[in-house]
DNA sequence: TTATACACTGGGAACGTTCCCAGTGTCGTA
DNA sequence: TACGACACTGGGAACGTTCCCAGTGTATAA
């Protein structure tokens, strides 16, 4: 009925408990003999340490949190994929949370991270208050690139370098009324976006994008196809603060009639898998979602585990753009 | 340095110990005054009790886990955001794993879930054998409507209709040349896609689908094209056994020009929501994909909670057709 | 021979809760 | 007045590990 404990296989063994917790800690100063009764014991009884138990003993749970707004915009998975594959091959599991974008629920999760008393935690933060994120007291990981964050670790894309790559390339192809849908108002990653078009057009401020602003989502970027339509004169290219509002903008161009890249170029930012199968296939700043997601877990790890005493850190994985069909030169006709 | 505990509540608010644990869990013979007390104390010092010497001592840790194949394949997302929903309404957190298809890594991810003592455990089982699953000790509740795994609690969709419902469609279309791509050779999802085409077909055993198998991805989809192609006479539509397998095939269809739906009608099940995106827009089964992770949690914890003490059932959510763009009445030219 | 080092061993305290139980006080009723 | 019922209280044992420490034995060096 009960589950084994370390004793039942001491006795079984004809041990003390303190031998076997050493034999399960891959410890020394074991005879052999002893090692290999005891573990054939184990093996036999089918014993699996209670890591609960180990857990408040050693105030170490082998568990790290990881809290992102959505698993269902398909930019999270591919991060996620990367975080559990270095937790699994380094000996932690992850406790994956969605915050919804609220607040509210991201303070919520923080404080649940901190009774479950997680070794640390990997948190792409959208609102929460740094007051909130200390109180958690153990290694924080933060996914961005967001100053306010600037006394945690954190690893994301170069955003600045991810819209000069794309507004090069709509100029190249000779656009000038661009619309950029940056990210819902008043949301930090929606800033970045809006000073990385500041920085990148600054040789030529005349010729700044409108903003319109929507959610990170594919009915956000449907809905601004209205907000690029009322436009005079209209924009002859589109740059969308991530794929899915791209994709939304697809869909509400196509219903309307309008041909991209003929009449308008779409341009993208994430490079999910669905930028390379809708239609046309998206031309998009490709971000390494999956090492991104890797190298988090790993400076949280190395963290948990005391390797890094050093100042906190900033690591920006480099970004490239991927060209598809959805961008094209501007065209004569254009109405 | 060290968290507070509860002596240190005890202590500051002038009460036992036990009384501040009287209060954490909400029960009663605690006087108004010292509740006031304590619960001001908690809010003042910031106090966060510790799950991990509760779950200890409770035996429930009040974590569930979720194993999954692979979050990156988009039916799970929303199957995870059901879970999650759930779980939290009800006090628990989720533990997340990908088996990445692999029988050894769901082997040794139950047995990690067992040493972690999970309270209940959610899986998509791909390989895992009853012994392995038996052995955690905890309920279990399984996500699909395999034989296999009968003694646990499980939630699939109706497979059955969900084929019953693509044929008839296709066989309204007029189509009568199928090839069916049901899944890879040898796993269990598949055999059932098979035995429900052979239900479907029951009163036309004449006109029985091809069969080809394929991995459940996009590359596995794309890759069956050749297979597709070299069949004689050409079949004029394709049963994908979900999404991802159809939206590869309609990147190689594309690739080779051959249109969709005018020269070969394409139907996934699943309903991701790539399949609205996608380019024709996919015609595809819905199958209640965040309502089941709900349904699979509520069973979970209902059985945790012990509010079910009867036999294992299993509940198959009901599918419907959606109908888009990627298939068509058989046309005349099919070459 | 003796001293020193060190591999090996097992018992007990500690981690921070919850639960059991025994003890106090108050109230209503016989 | 005596008594039971019951709200309230706090101390100690228990949950299953890990760590500390004291104790044994053996090999090596002086």
């Amino acid at each position: 009925m009960k589950p084994l404990n370390i004793n039942d296989i001491a006795k079984a063994a004809g041990v003390g408990k303190s031998t076997v917790s050493r034999v399960l800690q891959g410890q020394n100063h074991v005879s052999p003999d002893a090692r290999a009764r005891i573990e054939s014991t184990i093996r036999e009884l089918g014993y699996q340490p209670n890591m609960v138990a180990s857990g408040l003993r050693k105030r170490r749970i082998q568990t790290i949190g990881l809290i992102i707004p959505d698993i269902s915009n398909p930019f999270f998975p591919e991060i996620t994929l990367g975080v559990q594959q270095v937790a699994d091959e380094r000996g932690y599991a992850v406790l994956l949370a969605n915050s919804g974008w609220s607040n509210d629920r991201e303070e919520d999760l923080v404080a649940l991270a901190q009774r479950q008393r997680l070794d640390g935690m990997i948190i792409n933060p959208v609102h929460i208050s740094l007051a909130a994120l200390r109180a958690f007291g153990h290694s924080v990981v933060v996914i961005g690139t967001r100053a306010a964050y600037r006394e945690f670790d954190a690893v994301g894309s170069n955003t600045a370098e991810s819209v000069q790559l794309a507004l090069a390339h709509l100029h190249a192809l000779g656009h000038i009324h661009i619309l950029a849908l940056p990210g819902p108002r008043g949301q930090d990653s929606t800033r970045n976006r809006e000073a990385a078009i500041y920085t990148a057009m600054q040789a030529r401020p005349d010729k700044l994008p409108q903003i319109h602003y929507c959610e990170f989502t594919k009915s956000g970027g449907y809905d601004a196809v209205a907000a690029l339509l009322s436009l005079t004169p209209r924009p002859t290219a589109v740059l969308c603060g991530n794929d899915l509002i791209a994709i939304g903008m697809l869909a509400g161009l196509r219903e309307r009639g309008i041909t991209v890249p003929g009449q308008i170029s779409v341009v993208g930012i994430d490079d999910i898998e669905l930028a390379s199968v809708c239609c046309p296939t998206l031309t998009t700043v490709h971000k390494p979602k999956r090492e991104m997601g890797m190298t988090a877990a790993n400076m949280l790890i190395d963290r948990i585990e005391g390797n890094i005493q050093s100042p906190p850190q900033m690591k920006k994985m480099s970004t490239h753009l991927v060209i598809r069909e959805s961008t094209a030169a501007v065209g004569i006709s254009s109405g």
